[in-house]
DNA sequence: AAAGTTTGTACAAACGTTTGTATTATTCTG
DNA sequence: CAGAATAATACAAACGTTTGTACAAACTTT
């Protein structure tokens, strides 16, 4: 394994100018550069990283904690903030939390044991507060949230607008003839899932329809709890669903069919995070796209800038054949 | 920061005793042990893993390197390997190749300057041998492949029995009743590939129909390039295909579509994969089942155990609607 | 009780880099 | 050309840990 003394010894020069030659201070003479530069590439040099981190405090590695990193909105942030840092120089670290509180604590330690250049998180459904997460960060290490936010932990967010969002999904069932709109609401300890039960009640508002608080389905997220939320919609006379996961309004269609209704004739769905499978299902279903790569990209992108702002990326209304009772023309894919 | 010398000052003894204290070493006192615990625990101590590498030489870090996270396929493989990886105290450094030669040489290099303890990879599609891997890691970094695999290489490999999985697809849609059967056959420079386009070949010849090289249709993993294939083969008069990926069969099955056959009256189709929306879709579609989290999880485990063997992960056949001409009996989801 | 063995600590040198300060070589100014 | 200013390099001390060797103390054993 060679080193800059190595180097050093070979052309009769100190270490410390090998070093500032190969990181281009300015206080080194070109020519000194160009002649440590080529002897580097010669003799197969590669810089020890790990020995660079322990000086300077810190390393080229970014943390990133997700509850799953299987979930098709994670894998597309992740992938989105890579593209970015891998172009700037750093890599990434990933630690999934399982959306439990004690793993999200441990990942944390993990980064910051590592020294991690910053974190890119999305806290678990297991956290309350971020009471923690500032508490192992302190405020050397740049933090950087997204989709799952603690909007008063100091840092960039990166969010989707939910609020706007949902309000365009549930106006959309309205301008489709549905009446009696239910909703599944996912876990209110989350700001994202909160603002989109805002945007839903705000649409009926606004449309001169009655908010049914007996039509809200609070913890509905998988296929299961969608199914039986569902179901009890159904029975209270719900003629559509506006959900905050698209898992869930799998579960829900499944419960019309249960039922006997016809999609999107005698009922009607519209989803959330526009997951891989709801184009391919027949009938086709309608959800409310996140844009997860962009989230990412923009995330790391306020880590580098060292901004502290709030980043909105819009969400897109994705209608397909779910919720199209009147017309099925202007379809999207 | 508090470090090793600030719990020996306070104790009155040396670092290196703290040292051998905290990592168990049974050259120390167990009360002594005890009490430098109990003063690293009042005091905050937290053990800077950045320094403990460098002098060790190693990192707890393990780098995987795959294609594209956000593959289903792949991230389940991640999520696998750090379940297990987790447990042993490792973390995970992930890095894409995009399936591009030049980003996989990058991270090698990336993971190697990181002192990575080990990599686990699947190589990416413009890799056509492992000769950078070897140049890179050297002999020092362990090396497990998974999936992809190049099986000159040393080190552990995880693979599906992929012979046998594109056999009993193969042979499943003989039995039921289709005649013409073809395949979307993948790159032939991975061996996965090439051992499902043998499995394929065998079951024909094993059940005394002719093997038409006309009908393997090379090259063909995605949605766009398998639309293409499926054509040709309708054209050519298949009534089946096996496809050694979902994204490809989605593609053929779109073929089925325009050319107007019914599926699987008309034309029965087998993908790989098992895509999540493989089972959601209208008719369903016939898999054959990888078993991503549980290579994941033999890998990680292979380099626990720092073992050379190759484990095969069976794969498994799902039977759903596309495939099932006969008797829609016996589906499994 | 002396010699030998074990046990527990201390000492000190790494690991390879970065960076503040000191020193020497060079150029500029009057 | 002397002196000042600047440029380029050398020196040396970190960063926090690990670990081989040396040493001292506490036991055995004869």
């Amino acid at each position: 394994m060679v080193t800059i003394s190595d180097i050093a010894a070979a052309l009769g020069v100190t270490p410390s100018t090998v070093s500032r030659a190969l990181s281009g201070s300015p206080r080194v003479k070109e020519e000194t550069r160009l002649a440590v530069e080529k002897m580097a590439a010669e003799m197969g040099y590669e810089r020890n990283i790990v020995a660079s981190n322990l000086r300077k405090g810190r390393s080229d590695i970014v943390g990133i904690i997700v509850p799953r990193i299987h979930r098709n909105f994670f894998s597309n942030v992740i992938g989105g903030a890579e593209s970015i840092l891998e172009a700037a120089g750093y890599c990434v670290l990933i630690c999934q939390t399982h959306e439990r509180f004690e793993a999200e604590v441990k990942a944390l330690r993990t980064l910051k044991n590592n020294q991690v250049a910053g974190v890119l998180m999305s806290h678990a459904i297991g956290s309350d507060n971020g009471d923690h997460i500032l508490e192992v960060l302190g405020d050397r290490i740049p933090l950087v949230q997204f989709d799952r936010v603690f909007s008063d932990l100091p840092g960039a967010k990166v969010v989707s607008n939910n609020f706007e969002g949902a309000y365009a999904a549930t106006k959309h069932l309205v301008e489709q003839g549905y009446r009696r709109i239910g909703t599944l609401a996912g876990y209110m300890n989350s700001e994202a899932y909160a603002a989109r039960l805002e945007g839903y009640r705000q649409a009926l508002r606004d449309s001169g329809l009655p908010v049914d608080e007996s039509l809200v389905h609070y913890d509905t997220i998988v296929r299961e709890t969608g199914l039986e939320a569902g179901l009890k919609a159904i029975d209270a006379g719900c003629d559509a669903l506006y959900s905050a996961g698209d898992f869930s309004a799998l579960g829900a269609i499944e419960a019309a069919r249960e039922r006997g209704l016809r999609i999107p004739e005698d009922f009607g769905i519209v989803g959330t995070a526009n997951e891989a499978f709801t184009a391919l299902m027949t009938p086709s279903m309608s959800s409310l796209a996140l844009n997860p790569f962009e989230m990412g990209r923009q995330a790391a992108q306020a880590f580098l800038a060292g901004e502290e702002g709030t980043v909105v990326v819009p969400m897109e209304l994705k209608v397909r054949e779910s919720s199209c009772r009147n017309k099925l023309q202007n379809l999207s894919i």
